[in-house]
RNA sequence: GGCGGAGUAGCUCAGUUGGUUAGAGCAGCGGAAUCAUAAUCCGCGUGUCGGGGGUUCAAGUCCCUCCUCCGCUACCA
């Protein structure tokens, strides 16, 4: 047995998030969690909302709220939704919570000590009618390359040319439209990452297990250009963690809050925090996951995120981490995603086009979004989403596949030997037949799974699904039933062992459907198979069962019609 | 522009370090079976492996070049 930490990268607080967020670092680090403990692996897994900046400060406008308010209220959402989709977090935390508001203080003082903190002023544009700087993003004037009179302050998205606010033609705040900017000299805190370059190249070298997308990432940063730059950590906002050095005050920073970027990765260590507060636990039981001197070093510890992310997960929390010249323990292996698109085109949460969870969770129960989802997971390449392939997948692989198998199992059995597993018989040769595909398949399936593979493993889970309709047809014990019933009755006792062992290594996937095929079998037997001879004889003769409902009731075309025309365009 | 990813059967994708007749799922066609959610199982593919050139006894797999799509490009997160 080992340790694993698994972290997913931090939703922001900025609204209920669509299909697309979840199965680029939620879900399948749910997956993982889940397939680990499973596996008998102690685990923590840890996610939380991502509080702070000037997009949660505008919605929070918008919702007429206060931004710490409105931020608690989305935390319950988010973490109910989370709920609903049977994400199996030992803790959701917030990044605005008061131990990631020590702990990134303290980094900022470690870092200081350590000469990793250069102070710098720098002409920032100030909105008087805002009553706030403006980040470039927030800024939309002409662009002086094409004339498009919508381009942002960074870059202009008609015609691609990366700006400066500056360049802009006649510029106006984004937010109020005001035309009345200023430009106001403010001093703001720089992680100096290139004093920690070397170190980082070393590291990153090191990684030799890592994807291609990951690693290039990475090294582009490090060594394009000027190589990797000192990035600011500070910012002119009201809402975030207030800028102290360590317990102490910053002289010339007072008002100032830390970067998003540098506080929400901390948080993952501080989310290990509140989850030890939450258990009544000690300051111990989470070093022990995150400090290399207190426990940590056997920790293998996994990050789930979309490619977006990665630079900040390569580079910038981890000269954070070097940087305190604290034994902190650095993650072992980066999982990332491509972008999941709907229907043509991209999600978006600020356009509101797709399905967003809420949504989803009213049609249809989680183990639907779950399997679809995961087994079209977009590893390689980006993936898109349809409602016809969504039905074609579901109906097909848990309704048709699964769902039909324990249907005609357990109601084959009730009507010839009763709700009870039958007696006599020994092994047949089909049954030898399907006990050794299903050894090598587990194989094939826990290497998968080991490796991060999901869409593979989903297809090979999928594979020993198919295997047992096989069974059952070269068996056919209502044939055999007529002339030799003890052969009939060793087919069906191993058909009905072969429910529960598909409810537990189907966990990680369609955990609901899990419980509810374990109910039916009546056991509580949920240990990871080793043998297959050994699993598929759990279930004893004499041990009665039940009937389950229907496992996954099909997705009808009138159903996909409507739920097509209904999320065509965009929610408000 | 730079960096990276992708381009393989009608559709979605696998194809490890180059090596027997290029695979799977879905859709389609034919058949078997009738326990089951009309579900299941079996059989059926002459695909210019994006175009062109090259290396090699041998290339989807390596090199060069061109084309198309997508992502990232550092103060939105």
């Amino acid at each position: 047995m080992s340790r694993i930490l698994i972290t997913s990268a931090l939703p922001y607080i900025n609204g209920i998030k669509h299909l697309g967020n979840l199965v680029g670092s939620q879900l399948p680090a749910d997956l993982y969690a889940r397939y680990c403990r499973g596996r008998g692996h102690e685990v923590l897994f840890l996610c939380a909302t991502d509080e702070h900046g000037t997009p949660a400060e505008l919605a929070a406008t918008k919702a007429d709220m206060p931004v710490d308010a409105y931020c608690t209220q989305m935390h319950r959402t988010q973490a109910k939704l989370a709920a609903g989709f049977k994400l199996s977090f030992d803790y959701f935390g917030r990044s605005s919570s008061p131990q990631n508001h020590r702990l990134t203080q303290y980094f900022a003082g470690r870092l200081a000590e350590n000469g990793f903190i250069s102070e710098v002023s720098e002409k920032m544009v100030y909105s008087p009618a805002d009553g706030r700087f403006l980040p470039d993003r927030y800024i939309e004037g002409t662009c002086p390359n094409c004339g498009y009179d919508k381009a942002r302050g960074d870059q202009c998205e008609n015609c691609t040319k990366q700006l400066d606010p500056t360049d802009l033609l006649e510029p106006r705040s984004a937010i109020s439209g005001s035309t009345e900017l200023e430009i106001r000299e403010t001093k703001h805190l720089y992680l100096r990452q290139s004093a920690l370059k070397d170190e980082l190249d070393a590291w990153i070298d090191s990684k030799s297990d890592w994807p291609i997308l990951t690693t290039s990432i990475a090294k582009k940063w490090l060594h394009d250009g000027d190589g990797l730059q000192d990035r600011g950590i500070t910012r002119d906002l009201n809402w975030g963690i207030p800028v102290k050095r360590g317990n102490d005050d910053w002289p010339g920073m007072e008002g100032k809050v830390f970067y998003v970027w540098f506080d929400a990765p901390i948080e993952y260590i501080a989310c290990a925090a509140e989850w030890a507060e939450a258990q009544g636990k000690d300051e111990e039981d989470w070093w022990r996951w995150w400090r290399t001197d207190a426990g940590a070093e056997d920790v293998r510890y996994v990050q789930f995120m979309g490619k977006d992310n990665v630079p900040f997960h390569t580079l910038s929390f981890p000269s954070t981490l070097i940087g305190s010249r604290d034994p902190w323990k650095l993650v072992d292996y980066i999982k990332s995603f491509n972008y999941l698109n709907y229907d043509g085109g991209q999600f978006s949460t600020s356009q509101g086009r797709g399905v967003f969870q809420d949504d989803a969770l009213d049609l249809l129960p989680a183990d639907y979004w779950r399997w679809w989802l995961l087994s079209n997971a977009p590893e390689t390449s980006d993936s898109e989403f349809t409602w016809e392939k969504f039905q074609t997948g579901v109906n097909k692989d848990l309704a048709d596949v699964l769902g039909n198998f324990v249907s005609r199992v357990t109601k084959f059995c009730r009507s010839k030997f009763g709700t009870e597993v039958p007696e006599g018989g020994a092994i047949t040769e089909e049954g030898a037949r399907l006990i050794a595909d299903l050894d090598a398949r587990l194989a094939a399936y826990v290497g998968h799974m080991d490796a991060i593979e999901v869409r593979k493993a989903a297809a090979e889970l999928r594979a020993m699904w198919v295997a047992g309709n096989e069974f059952l047809q070269s068996a056919a014990p209502w044939s055999s039933f007529k002339t030799d019933p003890d052969r009939a009755a060793a087919d069906i006792r191993l058909a009905l062992n072969l429910i529960r062992v598909y409810a537990v290594i189907s966990a990680p996937f369609i955990p609901t459907a899990t419980s509810t095929l374990l109910e039916a079998m009546q056991t509580e037997r949920t240990e990871w198979p080793e043998s297959m001879a050994d699993a598929l004889t759990v279930l004893p003769p004499g041990k009665a069962f039940t009937v389950p409902q229907t496992l996954f009731a099909k997705i009808s075309d009138e159903e996909r019609e409507s739920w097509a025309e209904r999320f065509s365009g965009t929610r408000a």
